[in-house]
RNA sequence: GCCGAAGUAGCUCAGCUGGUAGAGCAACGGUUUCGUAAACCGUAGGUCGUGGGUUCAAGUCCCAUCUUCGGCUCCA
């Protein structure tokens, strides 16, 4: 007999043999009929495999990230068979489960996949749900394999066997569709009951850009048709957050083909609420010991051929600016750094003023390829909130935790909760694309991950995401749609202070090379507004909002009234505006709804006689009436910045 | 940059198999002076992204190009 010991703790005794299925209904019949996957041992597996150890396990329905692992996973073999079906011949790449459904990577030859393909998919899906087929495990050998694919005709699928070890290959079955798998899937597909295909797109097979591209099919299922129907209405309410829409809509941002693209235009809104970020932003660093320095916009082509930029992305950028005298070069800034190093260099520096931590609002111009650009989040000219900070080899890891206390003051101050703190650490395998030698990263990276760990950071580390000249931490936040993205950003850097020859001198009268660690709370104003925009829903907090209020007089009879209102209102530096419109007041009130505008002050006569103001805030209604000395009060104290 | 889709008035969109552009909102003019989410009447507004081509005739078909969208790759 075998001990199963569940997740409560307590233990069970089974036969050796027993399946995962069979234990499900031992518990319950309830949990037989959810049940989807099963960890054994920590490994997820199918539940019609059998047991022979004892062993810990837990039983995976809808609800487990496991459960829907398995559920989705056996969607993308479903899809599969479906397009087999119907597109006989079609190569097959990889198909797993993602995060909200699956994908796969298909070659259909000269074939194409439009809206009815998709559609005729989905049914031919549901169709072959429905004969609830078993998903068949399979261990073959690797000439098993081989062997199958190649009369299959599959070069994608050989080349992945290829790779893998013999003993380890299995396939799975379900229907007249073999898969080259490890699982673990579903019992049957009859558990997929509601089915959308969402987007076709290209994907480069295995992710190099070399190699051919496929086309890939991103679809979710879901066990009842009811939570697909409202996995859809969440992705139309996402879509209605989307920062393009509303940033267009909120009047924040524009672009322009005449201007170009990627660069973006501020309009008066926009800029009005990037202002109250740089503000805010500066108070931060001022208390924070950062000096303000301002540099220019462009530099001289010998600077980022020191600093290692030219070589690195010199081909892929805005190319050189020449001037009227022969011979001179310069660049459009894509980075700070390079500005800031050369002020560091201005006089001779002494180990007692370092740390020297030089802060810029520094607009940078990327040349990012054209199918990346995308709305504010990539853009090819953006303001960083950047600074550079000088310091001592035994400074370093104070002052990074010092930068970490400000990234999370600037994400607690705006509600970013959701964000990951990423370890972006070098590839291990392509060292050519970094600079600098092994120990400096080593210690870099180390003092990274300790750092985090002493701020009680939980982090996570993913190798190849560093800078070609350093290792970072950075924060990464989600839009509306689920797309991650970098905001704030600390690395530590070993290498520019050797390119750029900086020194200080030591207590020892000699010289030291400082550290430089580069930091960007925001990362990019641009970005940072685009996730703001989403994150809020347009719905900026009171000391961000570009028009704070409007007044809104009942008739024109009142209008004076209100810009007398108006003008006290602007002695306190709160951000109005009269609605002096020919329309009703229903009217009115509607527009400052739509355009989110936190509060609106309703004035007429009543109003009017006793220097008053009727309150009404954005989504919640009328509030009453104040005085108006009284809601100046509450308005300013509300507004006050967070810091 | 690559694969795929889309571009019609300021905005959101209609325009079937080619017959010569339409709605709502916004704008402008007038009437109305109004108490908590859209007053009424009228006017004007488009080389249908751009450039070629096919045709007696192109928003509609073909080619190229630009931009946008969804992914991929990239992201100092």
């Amino acid at each position: 007999m075998l001990k199963i010991t569940l997740p409560d703790g307590s233990v069970r005794e089974f036969p050796s043999g027993v399946t995962g299925m069979e234990i499900a209904k031992s518990i319950s019949e309830g949990l037989a009929r959810n049940a989807l996957s099963i960890e054994v041992n920590g490994e997820i597996r199918d539940l019609s495999r059998t047991i022979t150890t004892d062993a810990s396990i837990k039983i995976f329905t809808w609800n487990d990230a496991g459960g829907k692992y398995a559920f989705w996973h056996s969607s993308a073999h479903l899809f599969a068979e479906a397009l087999e079906a119907l597109y006989p011949g079609v190569k097959f790449g990889i198909g797993p489960p993602i995060d909200n459904g699956f994908y796969y990577d298909v070659d259909l030859g000269d074939r194409e996949l439009g809206e009815e393909g998709l559609q005729a998919i989905e049914k031919k899906m549901a169709e072959l749900a429905k004969v609830a087929s078993p998903f068949l495990r399979k261990d073959v050998t690797k000439q098993e394999a081989l062997e199958y694919f190649t009369a299959k005709g599959d070069p994608y699928k050989l080349e992945l066997i290829n790779d893998l070890q013999d003993g380890t290959i299995t396939f799975y079955q379900q229907g007249n569709f073999t898969d080259l798998c490890r699982g673990p899937h579903l019992p049957n597909t009859g558990f997929i009951k509601a089915i959308k295909l969402l987007n076709v797109a290209g994907a480069y097979w295995r992710g190099n850009e070399k190699n051919k591209m496929l086309t890939r099919i991103y679809g979710i299922t879901f066990p009842k048709a009811k939570e697909l129907e409202e996995y859809l209405h969440l992705l139309e309410e996402a879509k209605k957050r989307d920062h393009r829409k509303l940033g267009k809509e909120l009047e924040l941002f524009a672009f322009s083909e005449k201007v170009g693209m990627g660069l973006p235009l501020w309009l008066p809104k926009g800029a009005a609420l990037r202002e109250r970020l740089e503000q805010f932003m500066r108070r931060a660093q001022v208390k924070a010991g950062y000096d303000p320095v301002v540099t220019p916009h462009i530099g001289g082509k010998s600077l980022y051929v020191t600093s290692g930029h030219y070589e690195k992305y010199g081909k892929d950028s805005f190319q050189p600016i020449a001037t009227p005298d022969v011979g001179e070069e310069f660049l459009l800034k894509p980075m700070n750094c390079p500005h800031h190093c050369e002020i560091y260099k201005v006089r001779p520096r002494s180990y007692r003023e370092l740390p020297v931590r030089l802060a810029e609002f520094g607009t940078v111009y990327r040349y990012e390829q054209s199918g990346e650009l995308h709305g504010l989040t990539r853009v090819r000219g953006f303001t960083q909130d950047d600074a550079h900070i000088f310091c001592r080899p035994d400074q370093v890891k104070d002052e990074f935790k010092k930068v970490i206390d400000l990234v999370l003051h600037v994400f607690t101050a705006l509600g970013f909760e959701n964000y990951t703190a990423q370890v972006s650490l070098r590839d291990p395998n392509d060292k050519k694309k970094y600079i600098g030698a092994d120990e400096l990263w080593d210690r870099a990276e180390r003092e990274i991950q300790e750092a985090a760990d002493e701020k009680g950071l939980k982090t996570v580390a993913v190798q190849g995401e560093a800078a070609f000249y350093g290792p970072k931490l950075d924060f990464m936040v989600k839009d509306a749609l689920g797309r991650s993205w970098q905001l704030g950003t600390i690395q530590v850097d070993y290498n520019l202070p050797n390119r750029f020859e900086l020194e200080y001198i030591g207590a020892d009268n000699q010289r030291h090379r400082p550290v430089m660690i580069h930091r960007a709370p925001f990362g990019s104003l641009e970005r940072f507004v685009a996730v703001l925009i989403e994150h809020c829903a347009g719905n900026f907090p009171l000391w961000l909002a570009p028009e704070q209020l409007a007044i809104l007089p009942i008739s024109e009879k009142f209008n004076d009234y209100a810009r007398e209102v108006l003008s006290e209102l602007k002695l306190k530096d709160v951000r109005g505006f009269v609605d002096d419109r020919d329309e009703k007041i229903g009217r009115k009130i509607r527009d400052a709804e739509v355009s989110k505008t936190p509060y609106m002050l309703i004035v007429g006569e009543k109003e009017a006689g006793a220097k008053q103001v009727s309150v009404r805030k954005h989504g919640q209604g009328d509030l009453g009436t104040l005085s108006l000395g009284d809601f100046i009060e509450k308005i300013t104290a509300d507004a006050a910045m967070p810091i």
